[in-house]
DNA sequence: TCCTTGTTGTGATCACTGCTCTCGTTGGTG
DNA sequence: CACCAACGAGAGCAGTGATCACAACAAGGA
């Protein structure tokens, strides 16, 4: 299988020739990841990357087997740029800041995805490869996942979640809805309960719903600055989750004047969300 | 512009060559969404599409100036499909069960989402043709988000909505974000106040989040069965909105086990949730 | 040192695509 | 009937992903 080539099964010796394939395998993943950034991943052309490297068109072919490899090896790439945005955005937080690390992590998402449109797209947009994914990339895809899941789970791990007492009870999930997310629980979030987690699917979705809608043009004349609705949004969700509220940069108490705002004024509850 | 020719400009006699024409049309729309709906759009040949039909490759460009064209009349009926769902679903809710036409919605958008995944793709996912949605897509998109659009601003017209009186507060949004949604509380939630509308912007976007997500495989082996993960996070999110609870089809009380259940027992709160 | 082996780059080639052009044919209209 | 615009068919162009045989060359063992 000729696949097995930049795959890991390299000869193990670091000789001449391996060093000068580790190189143009870098430099055609480089030129690719260019296009796409440019042209989007559906006008990706083999033809057009080997052009740029001066190379026949044929020869790309010992490289990438075929141009849906070749997109695989950019999707890990982009799986593993936007899990490394979210996993520096969550360690700049203090460890027990757990709203502000929900918070930081959303950001860094949407940033990283409104700086690589296309990456996004080739990565959260419709897959463009055979609808299957390769098993290689669950691997780094999961890796922005389970930084949120490290958050959610380490407030409900040091008894900071679960179902906040200000919320009207749902009923408790059946049968089926728990073994539904079952390995979910088992994968992702081993120390919360059962709605925790489905309300950190939720609002885990709602990130990447919003931020979708965003970049393939949805809420085009309608929404024309989202950042403070995303923001807004990533508050409420985090506040359904259950966590406490951030701590912000300055830690100031909000300055909040509930008779000019059209929200109804609360019942008896001290607790005070604030914008970061 | 050759795209007059299927845009309306057509002779406005109804003679046997505009009957030929409206009917080849169709059947060219039929069979390229016959392909979409298989292989998905990226796999869209015209030549196909004319070898199945019979005709010469060259003839589709008497009724489709090119690919991109057919792609977007494909999409704007996938809009017009998915809106139609919603609509009707709404439709067939009593008028003033707000909780339960949200509910009805969103599941009829899902429904309609698995039955053409595709075509969902093809609406939802990384816009295929130059990543600039054609003018006339904007009708159709917004036949959907208005059916969700008036059960929202119905129920707050109504004076069932507003800041959840069991939610704790969060400032009031400032003047970037208040302008941010203008045009859309002008456009869709005109009798909402801009908290709600942000809310249930929130919570449309996480509708499609989620259905993104299992459509695209990011649940695999994660989550098998969707269902009741996506009922639940659909109540949630209603009860985000501020809707009252469903009234369901038999209207039964939920038969609650507080105990039972890991959730924590709400402080004398005697509104009840229950899954549709 | 030589010789074998496996990897690499090249050009030709195939099947296919979107799209354009020309050229007869035909339906609708004056 | 005569004219014209719309139509279908075919050839052709430029581009694509992919395969093949062939030549050049590094690597390692005898």
């Amino acid at each position: 299988m000729l696949l097995e080539c930049h795959a890991g099964v390299m000869p193990p010796s670091t000789g001449l020739r391996a060093r000068m394939r580790a190189e143009l395998t870098a430099e055609i993943k480089e030129e690719a990841r260019r296009q796409v950034a440019a042209e989007g991943a559906s006008s990706l052309s083999l033809r057009a990357v080997t052009r740029s490297l001066g190379m026949a068109s044929s020869a790309i072919y010992r490289y990438f087997p075929s141009r849906d490899d070749l997109l695989t090896a950019l999707i890990v790439d982009a799986y593993d740029a936007v899990g490394q945005a979210a996993e520096e955005a969550d360690a700049a937080c203090p460890p027990d800041d757990f709203g502000g690390r929900w918070c930081a992590v959303g950001q860094a998402v949407r940033s990283w995805s409104i700086a690589n449109p296309h990456e996004y797209a080739l990565v959260y947009g419709s897959p463009v490869p055979g609808y299957r994914a390769p098993q290689d990339t669950v691997g780094p895809a999961s890796r922005v996942t389970l930084a949120m899941a490290r958050v959610v789970d380490g407030a409900a791990r040091d008894g900071l979640l679960g179902n906040p007492s200000w919320s009207p009870p749902l009923p408790p999930m059946d049968g089926d809805a728990l073994g539904a997310i079952a390995t979910l629980i088992d994968l992702a979030f081993p120390n919360a309960p059962a709605e925790v987690a489905v309300r950190a699917v939720a609002a885990w979705t709602q990130l990447f719903g919003i931020i979708s809608f965003e970049l393939f043009g949805h809420f085009h004349n309608v929404i024309d600055e989202v950042s403070p609705v995303f923001d807004r949004a990533l508050l409420e969700m985090g506040r359904l989750v259950g966590f406490p509220p951030p701590l912000g940069t300055a830690g100031r108490i909000a300055d909040v004047a509930p008779g000019a705002s059209s929200e109804v004024v609360p019942d008896g509850e001290d607790e005070v969300w604030f914008l970061v």
